[in-house]
DNA sequence: ATTAATATATGATAAAGATCATATTTAACA
DNA sequence: TGTTAAATATGATCTTTATCATATATTAAT
């Protein structure tokens, strides 16, 4: 029994990584097997041991976003509603989260293959799910924001960010997060 | 001299139109060329009589979206700033908008290879300060919105759209689009 | 009708890339 | 230390596709 037992489980997770890195920064059609398997310093015949499709990586990469993602972390108890609100706005409107590693799906991958496969929209839509409900139920407890005025702010965090990533001037994309930034947080009460 | 002189014009239309549908639909390694031309009755052979790359034609598509569009077809001068603005809101936030042909590229192709192309990035710039100057204007004839409420504004209504597309279910759509409509009426005075 | 420029079609090329078949390496365990 | 199942690498295949080169078709003007 060769290698450790959590060894092809660290390898898979890595590919995940990798994956959703590449997947958001290029697309679906702009990342290949070849490309994202030497990203982890392996070779494309390793792939087919740990996934049966690109297609299916991708999917599987939103959902292992979801599963270890900041906003999954960023639950903590400690956090009153109204502070995880301001945290997550302000995560989510930041310039890092724009230019860095990792970032939301929602944003990243609107129109990417997202609205060619089944597999990869069932994925993204549980993700937007999942977001509406965290802030809702955090809403719910010092706000009176109904969950069509939360559809209404995610719409719009979800879009800033999306076009933020078409913007070449930085400037331009601090101005814009700025002005979502502010408007969520009167919407959410003034925070 | 052969053909009418506005022969090959028509054709290069016929062409931009196509792209536009199937780039907005498939998205840029969506649509091939050969299945492009054919949606024309034309085949692969014309096409690079018209343009020199599938890459241009895709930064070309959206420069002919912009300058047919409803955005620009919108402006009668009959209309009031207020009525403008509704006209657009109700029109871009319509099942029709996020289900029929010719969308805004905007919500349609922000994550698309827009993000790898420096001439298609740059079109979709244009668009986009089109759209936020286009209602900037009409607001300040009856709103006190400030710019930074436009960028609010429009990161939503092209986030929504973004977001319905990956839809399946076409309530839910409805919803998001109705709250989206009435959070900007609001925002613009209650239109 | 003939011509000639232009548009379109057809056939070919060549590269990219996903996936598979097969070989090689790895390391736990006897 | 040798075995062996599991993981990874290598080589090959096969499809898809953009693009080019060449042939054909079109039609305004003669």
């Amino acid at each position: 029994m060769p290698y450790t037992k959590e060894h092809k489980q660290q390898t898979r997770d890595k590919i995940l990584r990798s994956a959703y890195d590449l997947f958001t920064a290029n697309g679906f059609d702009g990342v290949t097997v070849n490309q994202l398997m030497h990203s982890c310093k392996l070779t494309r015949g390793a792939f087919y041991a740990h996934f049966s499709s690109k297609a299916e990586l991708y999917s599987e990469a939103i959902k292992y976003w979801a599963s270890s993602s900041k906003l999954a972390g960023l639950k903590p108890d400690q956090l009153s509603g109204q502070q995880w609100l301001a945290k997550l706005l302000d995560g989510y409107l930041s310039i890092e989260h724009v230019n860095g590693t990792t970032p939301c799906p929602l944003a990243f991958l609107a129109t990417d293959i997202v609205t060619r496969d089944v597999t990869a929209r069932l994925a993204y839509a549980n993700v937007y799910q999942g977001m509406n409900q965290a802030i809702m139920s955090f809403c719910n407890s010092y706000t009176k924001c109904d969950s069509k005025q939360i559809l209404a702010l995610t719409a719009m965090i979800i879009g800033a960010v999306a076009i933020a990533r078409t913007m070449d001037d930085e400037q331009s994309i601090v101005s814009l997060l700025e002005a979502c930034r502010k408007e969520a947080g009167l919407k959410l009460g003034g925070i």
